[in-house]
DNA sequence: CTGCACGCCTGCCCGC
DNA sequence: TGCGGGCAGGCGTGCA
């Protein structure tokens, strides 16, 4: 599923059953998913407060008070979803009302807010971790990432100096997480056909002009996308289940032979690889 | 160090 | 209908 408007999106919609609810069951459904899961990580989990809900990148962070922060990641294809008590029903047959998991339901957190949020990826390429929360900057999936693009750590110079050194293309630079965090492959087809960019553009061969624009198109972007709920291909959900609106937007991401949407350009979008990844792109208009 | 191919896993869509 | 091939929002590993 997800890029950072995803991820984003979801922490949003967990938000208000996870953040100060404790973790009455963890039902630990399969024993990993890319990774194996920590040892007793529905144990740790149980009777856990959740103090905070954050995001860094494309993870999404839940500072537990235990001094523990549980670390999940979506990969290409993880949702979280929630089911709400609502009404005088108490909570225990709230949960007993509930249908038993469905396939590649992996994880199951019942919470004293009155939710069931079920972790589902059938690709099973998405994370857990449970890291000691004073020690986040030294968790390997965590320490190398760039800053966050809707930060102010990530400005035009920053950009343009890291950038500069780089003989891949733009689009396989904007991909790599050092560089920036969250971005992935809709948002950087879509970055670089705003920007009228090649992205077989080499990296370091940018103007400086043409770097640091490409700060303000990613956050408009990515700002849009969130507001949009995200962009739902194949199964992207929010966590209520409704869809996410931004892939109505896409100018050039999966509309390979469909006409250029810039005015007055008669050019077609075309699609190529880089790196093992399709690239969308107006030959025209991104040079 | 950089850049890139590969593998992980399942599901879906398309052409035959 | 069935079957094989290609494709998919990510990212760590290992190689040159």
């Amino acid at each position: 599923m997800p890029e950072l408007p995803e991820v984003e999106t979801v922490r949003r919609g967990l938000m208000p059953v996870l953040e100060g609810a404790r973790i009455l069951k963890a039902d630990i459904r399969r024993p990993d998913l890319r990774w194996p899961f920590p040892e007793n990580m529905g144990a740790r989990l149980t009777g856990a407060r959740v103090n905070r809900l954050r995001r860094r990148s494309k993870y999404i962070l839940a500072d537990l008070d235990t001094g523990e922060t549980l670390l999940i990641h979506l990969g290409m294809s993880g949702r979280m979803l929630i089911d709400q008590k609502s009404g005088p029903t108490g909570i225990d047959a709230f949960f007993h009302t509930l249908p038993t998991p469905a396939k590649h339901d992996h994880v199951v957190l019942d919470v004293d807010s009155g939710a069931r949020i079920t972790f589902n990826d059938a690709r099973r390429f998405g994370a857990m971790d449970l890291l000691d929360t004073q020690q986040e900057g030294t968790h390997p999936l965590l320490a190398k990432i760039g800053p966050e693009p809707l930060s102010n750590a990530f400005d035009g110079p920053y950009l343009h100096a890291s950038l500069k050194t780089r003989k891949t293309p733009i689009k396989s630079a904007l991909l790599d997480q050092r560089i920036v965090a969250g971005l992935g492959n809709i948002y950087v087809c879509e970055t670089l056909f705003r920007a009228g960019i090649s992205p077989k553009t080499q990296a370091g061969q940018l103007t400086k002009h043409a770097a640091e624009g490409l700060v303000p198109i990613i956050r408009d972007v990515l700002t849009e996308a969130i507001a949009a709920g995200g962009s739902s291909l194949k199964d992207h959900r929010q966590t209520n289940g409704e869809l996410g609106y931004f892939q109505h937007s896409f100018q050039v991401y999966g509309r390979e032979g469909a006409p250029c949407t810039s005015p007055g350009c008669d050019a077609t979008i075309l699609r190529i690889s880089q790196s093992g990844r399709s690239s969308f792109y107006c030959p025209s208009c991104q040079r």
